[in-house]
DNA sequence: TGACTTGTTCTAAAATACTAGTACAATCAA
DNA sequence: TTGATTGTACTAGTATTTTAGAACAAGTCA
């Protein structure tokens, strides 16, 4: 029970599974689910919880961790690294976000709400995560 | 330059380019850059501006008439279909924008940003859209 | 030391996504 | 009818994703 990470893979997501973990975690992270230091569940574990492949679960620790966003201890686990240096430049970054916005905003069109009840949903996600 | 609609894709996204261009689509209707009636561009043409494969742009096509979003007219043209019957359930569409924002959310921390500047370019881009 | 846990690496196979090219069918216009 | 346009269907090949299983390396603890 030590600050299990709420994370949520879709199988009928088009988006390859690893994409989906990555993002989780990486999203877990900047809302505060998993602060600094935090350790997060072993390989096999989760693999296990999120019915994957632990292959699947490693690939993504170990990118991370290349990143510089996680800190891998063999025989002791997986933890979340302290402030790193931003690698990318700025450009780079606005045009991922502007991408994931248009992402967003298609898939909640998709799924029948209005462009408010994206950003409410959005708010409400927020809200949950400061308390957890 | 009748209507063309504001289609991009994103090949850095691990997201594949089917579902990508499938969401554009349906968002591109529901937020009315496509009205009942209007002629989407034509396999071969879209396949070229999109720089996909035309198979590609045929699969999304075929996909969205059987759910019956398009009307398709061989020698003629593909069309936004008239209003349907909504075929899924609340819970389901409620669901699916979960776990689009779940998506949004991390797709932003990945970039860079923070929840409120993910807000923040939600918001420029619904009034970019509403210009156009 | 030895047992155990944890992350790492490797090979192999299956399923899916994407590209490439071709041919065919239906519609419209001259 | 003829030709052009458009959607549909098919095969083949390549790349990516995911699973599966095994073995290895590094750290902790008794």
């Amino acid at each position: 029970m030590e600050g299990r990470a709420k994370i949520h893979l879709d199988p009928k997501d088009p988006t390859p599974l690893y994409a989906q973990l990555e993002r989780q975690i990486l999203a877990a992270i900047a809302t505060g689910h998993l602060p600094e230091g935090a350790q997060l569940p072993t390989v096999r574990q989760l693999a296990v919880d999120l019915r994957v492949n632990a292959n699947t679960v490693a690939r993504v620790y170990t990118q991370l961790e290349r990143a510089g966003v996680l800190e891998t201890r063999r025989g002791v686990g997986t933890f979340v690294a302290g402030k790193r240096a931003a690698t990318v430049d700025q450009s780079t970054r606005d045009a991922a976000l502007l991408t994931a916005a248009r992402g967003y905003l298609a898939a909640a069109a998709a799924a029948g709400a209005s462009p408010d009840q994206a950003i409410a949903q959005l708010r409400a996600l927020m809200e949950g995560a400061d308390r957890g």
